[in-house]
DNA sequence: CTTAAAATATGACATTTGTCATAATAATCA
DNA sequence: TGATTATTATGACAAATGTCATATTTTAAG
């Protein structure tokens, strides 16, 4: 079993908070899994009884709408916990989480993240923090969904997806995401989203090989995001 | 000056948690103010000292897009609480807050608000829980924003208006939007808002006399949001 | 009450986006 | 490997939405 302490999560998360003995206790506690590429870690209505950290991966977290499409509302990776919300509400999760590529997670059972908030202060403040964050972050998103057209969406994305998950050694996107997947990030049909690709691939943009997507003029794309 | 102790805000917000001691403390540390409709109580970028109490009236709370225009994320009423996001990360607002009707509020100093944190965990596992509601409304905003038509937005916005603020003895919505302030809700043109409403009105789901807007046959309406 | 300004309404048209059909390419599996 | 399926790509068209112009109504100011 490995240890807490060490952890790469703990790092970045509102892990970072517990002491020594806090984290001992944690290792006894979770349990390890390996999620393979397409599983589902949880999905929506789901009730769970814990948090998950991600070691390592990416999952989508995405949410059915009236209209039976999945749309996916954010990316989660490395360091960030899953399941927080739920836990605090008390309430089944609103949201899917599906792995993008194999991953590595470990389950925190609820009683443990409870007992946390009861005994330590800065954690509590730092889940606070945490989900302030996802907030502001929500927020941002709606207006954009709602006041960018389909196009500048789209930029925008491509430059979050190099951002935040960065770049192969070829300069292509790491995440891999299907066109249809892309499509439901940015709030679309997959046609547009594919057309749109070829557009910013004849316009040198960006360059297309297969699943593969490499930014070749970041500075314009910048611009076309607004 | 008036006591915290029979104040409506405190009876639905995070501050029931608070007990006598606290609640006595908080009526001398609080200010009293009046807003007036169309009043600024704060802007987007503004750094604020403290969280407000909506005891009456209702705000908007928008963000500026790239392309200038406003838009409006939620509205805020009576019993609920502004600031908090900020105050959490330590950060300038990221909404600005417009009063839509004369209001009174109280303003409360981020110290004490911070000296609760530390000391009542009831009351900021409340925080968290608002928080965490907050969250997945907005999650579920985008997704509807990403994905629902015009009109279903328009229908759905307005069944939400008729059931968080109610309507007037002659049935029409209490809260009133411009045609102008409703685009910038359901993120559309001004023009196409109000061409929706008319045809909603010869459809007969909607009866429009001026600013006054009454709804006809919810059924319908609930129908067209999907 | 009258006038000016703002808000609401409507028409005409351009643009964006979605849908359906079908082709081309890539991925998977027996 | 070859056959099968899924994904990506493109065309043609329809529907939704935005933009600009202008009329009408409502509201505010003097």
């Amino acid at each position: 079993m490995s240890k807490c302490e060490q952890c790469i999560v703990r790092e970045f998360s509102s892990l970072k908070a517990l002491n020594k003995e806090e984290l001992l206790h944690l290792s006894d506690c979770k349990e390890s899994y390996t999620i393979k590429k397409g599983e589902v870690i949880f999905e929506e209505g789901d009730t769970i009884n814990g948090i998950y950290c991600i070691k390592d991966g990416v999952c989508k977290m995405s949410k059915l709408s009236a209209n039976g499409k999945d749309h996916i509302v954010k990316l989660i990776t490395k360091g960030e916990l899953l399941g927080q919300r739920s836990i605090i509400s008390d309430e089944p999760v609103n949201l899917s989480a599906v792995a993008l590529e194999d991953m590595e997670v470990c389950f925190i059972p609820k009683t443990e993240i409870m007992g946390f908030f009861d005994k330590n202060n800065q954690f509590s403040m730092n889940v606070m923090k945490t989900i302030c964050g996802d907030l502001k972050e929500a927020d941002l998103h709606s207006v954009n969904m709602a006041q960018k057209t389909v196009k500048e969406r789209l930029a925008e994305t491509l430059l979050y997806l190099a951002d935040t998950f960065g770049k192969n050694e070829d300069n292509s996107l790491k995440v891999q995401l299907s066109r249809e997947e892309l499509a439901s990030m940015i709030g679309t049909a997959t046609e547009s989203c594919i057309r749109l690709l070829s557009d910013f691939n004849k316009l040198g943009l960006i360059e297309l090989a297969g699943k593969k997507i490499t930014l070749k003029e970041i500075g314009k794309l910048k611009k076309m995001a607004e």
